[in-house]
DNA sequence: TTTTTTTAGTGGACTATATCAACTAAAACT
DNA sequence: AGTTTTAGTTGATATAGTCCACTAAAAAAA
């Protein structure tokens, strides 16, 4: 136990506060009219460029049947086409559509805006110290996964 | 626009793996039984020592008709006990029961744990310089809210 | 090659989570 | 006293997510 109690309470006094910030700066999620679930699809879509359903299912961690429904509702309100497979006939081959490219950049756009915002009023000095402080936390943590990931 | 694109790209990188993080981290309330929502009422009811159900609506920004079948259940389940306040009788007075008190200890007992999972493996020199910069990020982001925290 | 097993996806039924609106009763204000 | 506001409850409903059974095709085994 070689970490003492008052730095236990300032990280989880950070989670907190960081967790804050997270949910502000995803709210904007919302203004596209889908949930934060739907979002998550149609980035990872943009992102996979192509990609079949299970990929989905595996990367974001979502109930097979709900990416199914998700799926077809995108692809209804047009954001995605889904084009039959002629290597694997059970698959269909998923991709944005303009439409859906247009609105993976508006929240993208919008999430770069939120990361400025946040830092409107610091100085470039301040920011370069935050970002250091940023990727040293990433990269310490980064390596061990030191978390009971507990799925089983 | 004095931050560069890197920086953003870095910053929402971070973003995504302090999500993940966090996600991990608060798995574990949900081996009380309760939803996450439940255990921030209970929690929340535990750090108030006493309070009435609009405090906690307040302060945790959920639903009234939602808190009051938060707190019926929390109460039909033995967490709470409401009592009739004599100087204003539309309101009781909520707090927790030896039982509760034993799920809150439990749920911040696991929470502590967490950290300290988290930063197994690394050194006591390792382990202060993450803590050193999560209290700068912290105090650096605090100040300025430059959020667009847009709830009118 | 036929049979068996696994995999991808869909749809029905359901549970859990959360919101909205109407209402009661008491408190606060005029 | 009469009116308005506040605290809380309940019914109805919406939204999010899970579970299970099923189809069809692919992959593996026989």
């Amino acid at each position: 136990m070689s970490i003492n109690n008052n730095t236990i309470a300032d990280i989880r006094k950070f989670n907190r506060f960081y967790t804050n910030i997270l949910g502000l700066f995803d709210k904007h999620i919302l203004d596209t009219g889908y949930s934060f679930t739907e979002a998550r699809v149609l980035l990872e879509i943009g992102l996979l460029e192509q990609c079949i359903a299970n990929n989905l299912v595996d990367k974001l961690k979502i109930d097979r049947s709900y990416m199914s429904r998700i799926i077809a509702k995108l692809s209804k309100d047009g954001l995605v086409i889904k084009e039959n497979s002629t290597l694997d006939s059970r698959t269909s081959l998923i991709r944005l559509t303009p439409k859906g490219i247009t609105i993976f950049n508006q929240i993208n756009e919008k999430s770069n805006e939120q990361v400025m915002n946040l830092f409107r009023g610091l100085s470039e000095k301040e920011i370069k110290e935050i970002h250091t402080s940023m990727m040293f936390i990433q990269k310490k943590l980064d390596s061990l996964e030191g978390l009971q990931d507990d799925t089983i």
